[in-house]
DNA sequence: ACGAGCGCCTGTCGGC
DNA sequence: TGCCGACAGGCGCTCG
């Protein structure tokens, strides 16, 4: 579920701390406590155990939807998939339904890892790179210019919306923002990717850092019952708005399935491309 | 090269 | 009321 606004905003609560959550930088993981096997990808639960104990957090970062929390000697990285989510709880705190693994902190707090559909993965490596190294560039690095994007678009002959989602091609963006960039870009889920002109691709750039930046300024979008803190889903234009008018035209918001994944597009503004 | 189908999981919702 | 399918923010795999 989580993509790369909730993420990032995930990784600013524990880096900075909030009026609730002190910052998890300076703390030491004193106990740990796997709860379903399969959230740990690696490596073993003992050799997990051992190495985390002691250790102290120093920073946490992000790469797509990656969370990467750097120790001392290790970084703890963590994918939330589609239902994961972390929290900061007392060392004491009854363990709620759905929690996966836990770290206790300096025997005061824990972290608490919850994920109802166990999708999500733990890994505890030296170097985090082997893992990320298959990753696209991030959508607002600055260096990533519409030429970059340009050339990178023109290597494909694949429709838009699941090449967005193809996390080789680009980190960090998911169902909702690939179809919110698209509809401000104007531009059909199912172009094919080499027919678009550097206008179009300039703009379809510029939509996914605006949209991106806004769910972040926003701290991401809160759908069912987690990232409660998020703002973003009162702005949707259209993803989960099928059937509504289409606030910049009126025409109803139709919801197609493209690369097996629910798509949301106006039709009017979004308009199937002639040549297909 | 590209996309469909499926597996991994649990939960909610709408139709009958 | 209960059952059953569709669907959900992700991604890795196989198969044409």
């Amino acid at each position: 579920m989580p993509e790369l606004p909730e993420v990032e905003t995930i990784r600013n609560k524990f880096r900075q701390g909030t009026d609730d959550t002190p910052s998890l930088i300076g703390k030491r993981v004193t106990g740990t406590e796997l709860l379903w096997e399969r959230t740990l990808d690696t490596p073993s639960p003992e050799e997990f155990s051992a190495r985390i104990l002691g250790q102290e957090f120093t920073d946490v970062g992000r790469r797509g939807k990656y969370l990467l929390f750097h120790l001392q000697q290790d970084t703890l990285v963590i994918h939330l998939r589609m239902s994961g989510d972390l929290l900061f709880e007392a060392a004491d705190d009854p363990i709620a339904p759905h929690h996966r693994l836990l770290l206790y902190l300096d025997d005061e707090y824990r972290l608490a890892f919850n994920d109802m559909r166990k999708f999500g993965r733990v890994w505890l490596v030296k170097d985090p790179q082997s893992l990320l190294a298959h990753l696209g560039p991030e959508p607002l690095d600055e260096n990533l210019t519409p030429e970059d994007f340009h050339q990178r678009l023109g290597k494909y002959r694949r429709q838009l919306k699941p090449l967005l989602l193809d996390q080789s091609f680009l980190a960090g963006v998911g169902n909702i923002y690939a179809d919110e960039a698209l509809h401000q870009a104007k531009l059909h889920p199912q172009t094919r990717s080499h027919t678009l002109s550097l206008a179009d691709i300039t703009r379809l750039l510029y939509a996914l850092q605006s949209v991106l930046k806004e769910a972040i300024r926003r701290q991401g979008s809160s759908i069912d019952w987690v990232y409660r803190d998020g703002d973003f889903q009162n702005h949707f234009q259209v993803y989960q708005r099928t059937g509504k008018p289409c606030y910049d035209c009126g025409t109803s918001i139709e919801r197609i399935t493209v690369g097996q994944r629910g798509t949301h597009f106006c039709p009017e503004c979004q308009p199937y491309p002639n040549d297909g």
